[in-house]
DNA sequence: ACGAAAATGAGAAGAGTTCTCATTCTTATT
DNA sequence: AATAAGAATGAGAACTCTTCTCATTTTCGT
């Protein structure tokens, strides 16, 4: 029951918010835009308003239940949250997302705003390439 | 004279695009969005539309005389480019922006690119912080 | 089951950016 | 310097993604 989860959050549970939360539990892809959510609910016969997706997205983010990315493109990107960050690596010709951490590059960053007089927040790194699948395509 | 830097970049030297020139190398503010430098044309009393304003940088990042990032805030943010990349670090108090190198993220990057079997073309890294003033209001 | 408070959904609105097309400007050629 | 062909401009329409508004529906503690 997804409703314990969201109840964990704070969150009423509502059915378009248990919709859209076992939608992202149980789908294979992992990062997806508010659109791709609303549509693939849709398409499995769930009504959900394209407002509330993102509305409930956006709390889901806020409570922690999903991270927001933004990836070249213009749209906000989704994921459920994990136990760790992790940064992405994207093929520019087909789309696929990897994900990777590297703990060097996290320290350096530290460093570098120590260094710079700030107090990190944040950061967000994208590694654009073609992926090895596309490199065969001609 | 700018109109041979447009020329050379295989752009005519019309006049838009050389108060835009002018005033992307004058400013002291590095990175500005196309709204930035519309409104800072027109308060100098230059007539230019903010349509043009567009496409033209859009034209400079394609001839590599600017450089496009998307800071967080959805706009678009140009800086004239420089001989060597930078990545950045952005207040989230103030908006201010500072520029950073790091030459073993940079290699790691790449490793990465090459682990995950990428041909890498492109990548963006910003940290998010509070400046050292902003740390200091409150 | 009831009622107060919160959430939803449809569509309007907003922000940023691109497109359309009639008019103006640039530049190569006389 | 005048001309003409093609390119660039600017005003506003249009587009995309996202948020807002508000009447209606749903949730949940009692
Ligand atoms: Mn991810
Ligand atoms: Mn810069
Ligand atoms: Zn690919
Ligand atoms: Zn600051």
């Amino acid at each position: 029951m997804d409703s314990n989860e969201l109840k964990r959050a704070g969150l009423k549970a509502t059915l378009p918010r248990l919709k859209i939360l076992q939608f992202l539990e149980n789908s294979e892809i992992r990062h997806m835009s508010a659109e791709d959510v609303y549509k693939a609910l849709l398409e499995s016969g769930e009504e959900v308003g394209l407002a509330t997706v993102y509305r409930v997205l956006t709390q889901f983010e806020a409570a922690g239940l999903v991270v927001r990315h933004h990836f070249e493109g213009g749209q906000s990107v989704f994921e459920m949250a994990q136990s760790k960050h992790h940064d992405h690596i994207l093929c520019v010709k087909c789309g696929r997302v990897d994900e990777f951490l590297d703990e060097t590059i996290e320290e350096r960053q530290k460093k570098i705003a120590k260094e710079k007089g700030y107090a990190m927040t944040d950061h967000s790194l994208y590694i654009y390439g073609v992926c090895g699948d596309c490199q065969k395509d001609t």
